[in-house]
RNA sequence: GCGCCCGUAGCUCAGCGGAUAGAGCAGGGGACUUCUAAUCCCAAGGCCGCAGGUUCGAAUCCUGCCGGGCGCACCA
């Protein structure tokens, strides 16, 4: 049922015979015919012959004839195919009866671990954790959707030094009143009311020193008021990602206070391997291969001279609970593009370590910034970070607005619903449709337009469909003879079978654009056809199969948001 | 100083070794007694930052330069 991978199936036998060994035929979509091979150019300088020789010569070979319409070599040397009708029909039919849209569970099944989101305790989420976020729990969907076991972990920050000065704040504050602070969500001024103390008041500063070397001493009074800490805050973030609409739970957290009892393992270990080096009283591991400002290697450094572990030890630990504990072999690390370097640092320590072997593997997915509409990184008037519940916020009463200017009528929970669902859906595909290594900027107008690449516009094809179908008073007949009576039609039904080929590319890469890209070229050629080809008014049999069509789209596009973490309304 | 990333239509972005570089938005022209016009159709819009190189073929790979962002030992 996918129409790609099987016509590469096709070509590659064929490809092989000619070339001596295997060869991707490299197929893709062409402006020149449904679909084209573009693998005999490549092959000529290897085999030492012209590229249409080797184009004729496949095409001899390849066993095309039940799905293909026509097969001609093109231009320099290309292959362009062009699907029989019978061809799509057939598979058109097979995908309607298909609960997953022709997208196979994995033949290869493994554990991935995705980190991300890591709020901070005691400290607002700000729109650098939405992508993080936002991203992460794209992953999640889909490596489970495709049948991995996926293991979400959020790496909280719970631990370290700034935990002296909130906890004594916390202690200043009163346990009541601070739960009262923290549960309100008012995580900021929380904050910046202990870093306000630590900074003035010498004796502020001298307690939260004790109060730190109490906490990691394990002293039960102290961690007791940080359980308190944790737990105010772990209780915030859910309320954020239950209006995100994201699928982590309180079960997913997992902070770096988790791996503290393991710390001292990493560098015994390390030592024990032979890989740790003192330099300037630090313990340091020096990868090959990374150079500091000054030209000299640059460390990862496990232990600080004060005897303390920063975080590399903590990355160090979790990285060997993935693999080790819960035998994972992909782990996915979802954090901002600054901090390149430094995993790049980590995976080789731990690779060089034995921590990390290989079919084990780690995929830092970094991302970039969220830009204002000055084009530099968004921040709120008074210069400092943007709270990621305003935003969130601010999107679903935006769109609520768009919602009941367009139908007055609309009673308030259906408006709200829709608010919602169309707020928090455009703030998500804003930054799942351009490639997650760049910068983008956040733009009100366009992400909530319905014009575009945009997430009410997938959802406005989608409830279109569902109207048809309230009109019609029944359900498709997934059996239903499938008739391809006009270009438009033959044009959906190509779209729709390229769904499984698409998921499966942003399996491996985790480029979720492409998906998005994939959900805007389906919701384009739909609303072709249903400008074109009336569903309801047809003849029974086209109407039949129009239906059939219909629903086929929508339940792609509903799927193809769902994996994006995005809902769709029957109306809207 | 070294390293990484980015410069593609007026704007926002795809494309990252293959045919005449694609979308969307905005601007121009057209289509509503509608299966939701929050839509669709048509036309227009480009020395792919600049200069070299590799290649039958470069937006795509290599080198240098220009412009922007980020990182480079005890904060995460």
């Amino acid at each position: 049922m996918d129409l790609e991978r099987l016509l590469s199936d096709r070509l590659a036998p064929a490809f092989a015979t000619v070339a001596g060994g295997p060869v991707d035929p490299l197929v893709r979509r062409s402006p020149r015919a449904d679909f084209q091979s573009d693998a005999a150019l490549a092959l000529a300088r290897r085999l030492g012959r012209p590229p249409r020789d080797i184009a004729d010569e496949v095409l001899r070979h390849a066993v095309l004839d039940d799905v293909c319409a026509a097969a001609e070599v093109s231009g320099p040397g290309f292959v362009n195919l062009t699907v029989a009708d019978g061809a799509l029909v057939r598979m058109v039919a097979a995908l309607a009866g298909d609960d997953r849209l022709g997208v196979p569970v994995t033949g290869t099944p493994e554990t991935v671990v995705v980190d991300y989101s890591a709020p901070n305790v005691a400290k607002e989420m700000h729109v650098g954790h939405l992508r993080s976020t936002v991203i992460g729990d794209a992953a999640v969907r889909l490596l489970d959707w495709l049948g991995h076991r996926v293991v979400r972990v959020n790496h909280l920050g719970d631990w370290g030094t700034p935990f002296g000065m909130l906890i004594e704040h916390l202690v200043d504050l009163g346990e009541a009143e601070a739960a009262e602070e923290l549960s309100m969500g008012d995580l900021d001024s929380f904050y910046r009311a202990a870093r306000g103390k630590f900074d003035a008041d010498e004796a502020f500063r001298e307690r939260s020193r004790r109060r730190v070397v109490a906490l990691q001493g394990g002293d039960e009074r102290t961690r007791q008021l940080w359980r308190l800490l944790v737990e105010q805050s772990e209780r915030y973030f859910l309320t954020v990602y239950d209006l995100l609409d994201v699928t982590l739970t309180g079960d997913d957290f997992r902070g770096e206070s988790a791996y503290d009892d393991r710390l001292a393992g990493v560098v015994e270990d390390l030592d024990g391997l032979g890989l740790l080096r003192a330099s300037d009283g630090a313990a340091c591991v020096f990868p090959p291969g990374f150079v500091g400002r000054d030209g000299e290697p640059l460390p990862l450094i496990v232990r600080k001279s004060d005897g303390g572990f920063g975080y590399p030890a903590t990355d160090l630990a979790a990285l060997r609970h993935r693999t080790g504990d819960l035998g994972a072999t992909r782990l996915l690390y979802v954090v901002g593009l600054p901090q390149r370097q430094h995993f790049a640092m980590v995976f080789a320590v731990a690779g060089a370590a034995g921590w990390l072997r290989p079919p084990a593997r780690a995929e830092h997915l970094g991302f970039g910034s969220i830009l204002g509409a000055d084009g530099r990184m968004l921040r709120s008037r008074a210069g400092e970070s943007v709270k990621l519940v305003g935003l969130l916020e601010e999107a679903v009463a935006r769109a609520t607005e768009l919602a009941l200017a367009k139908d007055p009528g609309l009673d308030a929970g259906t408006a709200a619903e829709i608010g919602r669902a169309v707020g928090i859906g455009a703030i998500k595909y804003a930054d799942l449709a351009t490639d997650r290594g760049k910068d983008y900027v956040l733009d009100w107008e366009r992400m909530l337009s319905l014009d575009g690449n945009t997430a009410p516009y997938l959802q406005y094809a989608y409830s279109r469909i569902r109207s048809v179908f309230r009109r019609a008073g029944a359900a498709a007949r997934p059996d239903a003879p499938v008739v391809l009576a006009g270009p438009a039609e033959r044009a959906l039904a190509v779209e729709l079978l390229g769904f499984a080929a698409v998921v499966a590319q942003v399996e491996r890469s985790l480029e979720f654009h492409h998906l998005a890209g994939y959900l805007h070229r389906l919701a384009t050629t739909f609303s072709a056809f249903y400008e074109r080809c009336p569903v309801l008014r047809a003849p029974d049999e086209v109407r039949e199969s129009r239906l059939l069509l219909a629903d086929l789209t929508a339940r792609t596009l509903r799927q193809g948001l769902h994996l994006l973490g995005i809902r769709t309304v029957e109306r809207m």
